[in-house]
Order: structure tokens, then sequence, then C-alpha cells
DNA sequence: TGCCCCCTGCAG
DNA sequence: CTGCAGGGGGCA
């Protein structure tokens, strides 16, 4: 389900409602969406939240003076994070049609959180791919899949300098392929790589080894143009993105190319944008302006 | 680099 | 019924 800007449409829903939260009890209810000692949780209050790539942290302070805690989410395809204050009361605005069924648990639920305050957590997650984990803080920076992430988009270290050089060490990649690499840069997901393809008037078959550095540059803004559009629109809701608070994003009403095949271009309006299968992924492209 | 796999459910 | 879905690990 989530790339980048959808987990930080669930960081930002999440933190002000839990920070300085304790929680006082967890239910699992498929047992391979949580590794990791679940009694050392119990007692334990929210600290921070935080997101880096597509994965959602919550540092922990524990009760007793153990080390601290992080807890990981990584949503995969189909994970949720819904919050259900006390008492379950709600106030979503906007158009309530629109949201997801809030009735807690579901079919989907596969862990609970409760806190001391009465308002719960959902970890929901339809295809069962995705995984709480809990570690002692100073594990973290050794945890494989955090070692292996490439630059975070929206870091200062993220320059056009170094997405260059992480891209020209694979040559024969064709860009999109590239772009979903997470060693390469990380958090760009299928929708936005290829978005970010189209941004950059580049057709996602090309091979890095063939961009120009003029290309290469394009490719740099338009990664950071479809990020930012995305959190712009709330995120992206094809099937099971929501908020904390159950709400959609509604950025593929405004996406130039991804879910569009058949649809005219709307930069060239000449085009009609078509879908091929790149490295086993759905791709979305303009054949007439994106070269 | 390119499959196959982990799962469930929906559209065609 | 088949194929496909915002991810990514493991295998040849």
């Amino acid at each position: 389900m989530p790339e980048l800007p959808e987990v930080e449409m669930i960081k930002l829903s999440l933190e002000k409602k839990i920070t300085g939260e304790v929680i006082k009890g967890v239910q699992i209810l498929n047992p391979k969406s949580f590794q990791g000692e679940v009694s050392y949780l119990l007692g334990s209050k929210i600290k921070k939240i935080w997101r880096r790539a597509k994965i959602l942290g919550i540092d922990l302070i524990p009760k007793s003076k153990k080390a601290e805690l992080t807890l990981l989410f990584h949503l995969k395809m189909s994970g949720q994070i819904i919050f259900q204050p006390k008492n379950n009361k709600r106030f979503i605005g906007g158009h309530p049609t629109l949201d997801m069924n809030l009735d807690m648990p579901n079919k989907s639920t596969r862990v609970i959180f409760e806190l001391a305050n009465g308002s719960k957590l959902f970890f929901n997650d339809q295809r069962k791919f995705g995984w709480i984990k809990l570690i002692q803080t100073p594990e973290l920076s050794g945890q494989d899949f955090i070692k292996k992430l490439g630059p975070e988009p929206f870091d200062k270290l993220f320059t056009n300098k170094v997405l260059k050089e992480n891209l020209l060490k694979h040559k024969s990649q064709p860009v999109k392929a590239a772009l979903l690499d997470q060693t390469i840069l990380a958090g760009v997901g299928n929708i936005y790589a290829s978005e970010a393809c189209f941004n950059a008037s580049i057709n996602p078959e090309t091979k890095i080894g063939s961009l120009t550095d003029l290309q290469l540059t394009s490719l740099y803004e338009g990664i950071l143009k479809a990020l930012s559009d995305g959190i712009k629109h709330g995120g992206s809701s094809k099937t099971h993105f929501v908020d904390s608070d159950g709400k959609k994003g509604y950025f593929l009403d405004y996406a130039f190319c991804y879910n569009r095949a058949g649809k005219d271009c709307k930069r060239c309006m000449i085009g009609k944008i078509v879908k091929i299968k790149l490295g086993g992924r759905g791709t979305f492209y303009c054949p007439n302006c994106q070269k």
C-alpha cells in the first residue's frame, strides 16, 4: 500500500494523538504480524513517532529502566494503522462516505494496541505481508532493512549529485526499476516511480546509462515533485490507504500517468497513457512526451 | 538481473 | 475463473 507520502500521512495524523500515551495492552490476532517480546511493551510510554523511507517507527520509554524500545511498522501492500479515540468518538470532516468503515476490529485486523487513556490503535493488513517489530532502540541501526536504505528524499543530504552517483552504479537498469530500488533512494514505490518518470519526461524503460546529465537532473526534480504532490494531496488511496483517522488521500485524482491507461496525456494532450509491465510491476507513461 | 513467494480479495 | 494489487526478500 504505502509509499513515502502515505506513511508520512499516517505519521502526521498519528503523532499528536498518541505521543505521551502509555501502552496498556496488546492483542495479537495474527502471530506472524508481530515480532518481538510483547510483554516489554506493557506500561511503556510513547516518546516519538518517526518515518524512515516506508517504515514507521515509534520510540518508547519502557516502564522499568531497561533500554529504550522502538516499535517498527512496515505496511507493505495492504497495511493500515487506525486510531480509535476513547469511546470510539470520531469527528471526521469532509466527505464521510469516502472514508473507510471504521468499525474495528475488522476482518483484516492483525494487532490491537490499547492505550491507557482508553484509545486504541489497530494494525490492519489484509494481505498479511506487513509486519511490526519490537526492538531495543540501540539495535535499530544494525537492522538490515534500515542499513540498506539509501538517502531520504527530503533530507538535505539527498542532492542531485547523490542521486546521480547512486543511479550510475546501475547503468543497465531501466530508470523506473532503479527508482524502486530502496538502496538508491528510499521511499519511492510503484505509483511515484511512474509519476517521477513522467515529471522528468523520461520513458521508464530507458537505461540509466543512456540518460543525459540534464535528464538526471530532471529526474531528481521529478522525484521530489511527485513525492511532495503526493503529500500535498494526502497520499494515494487506490484500494487500501487511509491515514490514522481513516481518511483517504486524493493524489490519484491529480496523477499524470499512474492508473490512467488509455486516457489523454495531461501534458502534451496528444499522447494516450499506456500501461506496460516493467520488472513485474505495472508501469504507466505517455509514449509521446516521455522519451 | 529476473522470477517466485509471502497472502487476501476484487475487477474483468 | 484468471490476473492483478502502494512491497520486498530470497533464490538461481
